[in-house]
DNA sequence: ACATCGTATGTCAGACCTGACATATCTTCA
DNA sequence: TGAAGATATGTCAGGTCTGACATACGATGT
């Protein structure tokens, strides 16, 4: 695992050890935060085609600016419910989720 | 969307209306639902070729075998996470679940 | 009929996530 | 540089999801 990503996840909040027992993240979690972060920039991405700001996204889905950085940013507190939902709302299809989550970063 | 399908929904309980307006479901939840629903399937589907039961699947993802029924139906009460988290720790990869979720049932 | 095993359904206390808000940190542009 | 808009980070009360348990339903074999 890449400093860089390392970095983007202890940043959003999830419990990384140094780099020799990064494993304290269970593989499942490991794949999971992989969805997420998949997603996050994929919610990033849509954003900014429709040059739209956080807080118009926000409006849009019924939720907060700050939720959106969040989503955007993978961080901890935030749901893979919320973030799908989210991307549906923004007119993304399963089709494409499924592209996005099968092909990690 | 047909009988069957709806009445599936209705028993895991999803608050549908009746036919006509169906969509006291917004369209972004009834994604979120068909993506439940096909992961759902896949869960049970998996279980069933490793010829596991519930019991053991629970045990092996940490949970009971009730939360297993309840993804298998997708029960109004989970998690997108949580039946993500236990795919992966079936085993599937982030490939499988971005093809069931990208082919809709 | 009646056990036994697997699955379904209901409930609940505690854990977790949510929108909202406050505030800090970029970024951009004059 | 400074002001303004956008994004990031922290916090919290209230709502949602969780594992566990109880119990009901369904097959399958005797």
């Amino acid at each position: 695992m890449d400093a860089a990503k390392r970095r983007r996840l202890e940043t959003a909040g999830w419990r990384v050890g140094d780099t020799a027992d990064f494993l304290e993240l269970t593989s499942q979690e490991a794949e999971l935060i992989e969805v997420k972060l998949a997603l996050g920039d994929y919610l990033r991405q849509v954003r900014r085609e429709h040059r739209w700001t956080q807080t118009q996204v926000a409006e849009r889905i019924g939720s907060s600016q700050s939720r959106v950085a969040k989503m955007e940013a993978a961080d901890a507190s935030v749901s893979l419910d919320l973030v799908m939902k989210s991307l549906f709302s923004l007119g993304v299809t399963t089709r494409d989720v499924g592209r996005v989550i099968g092909r990690p970063a």
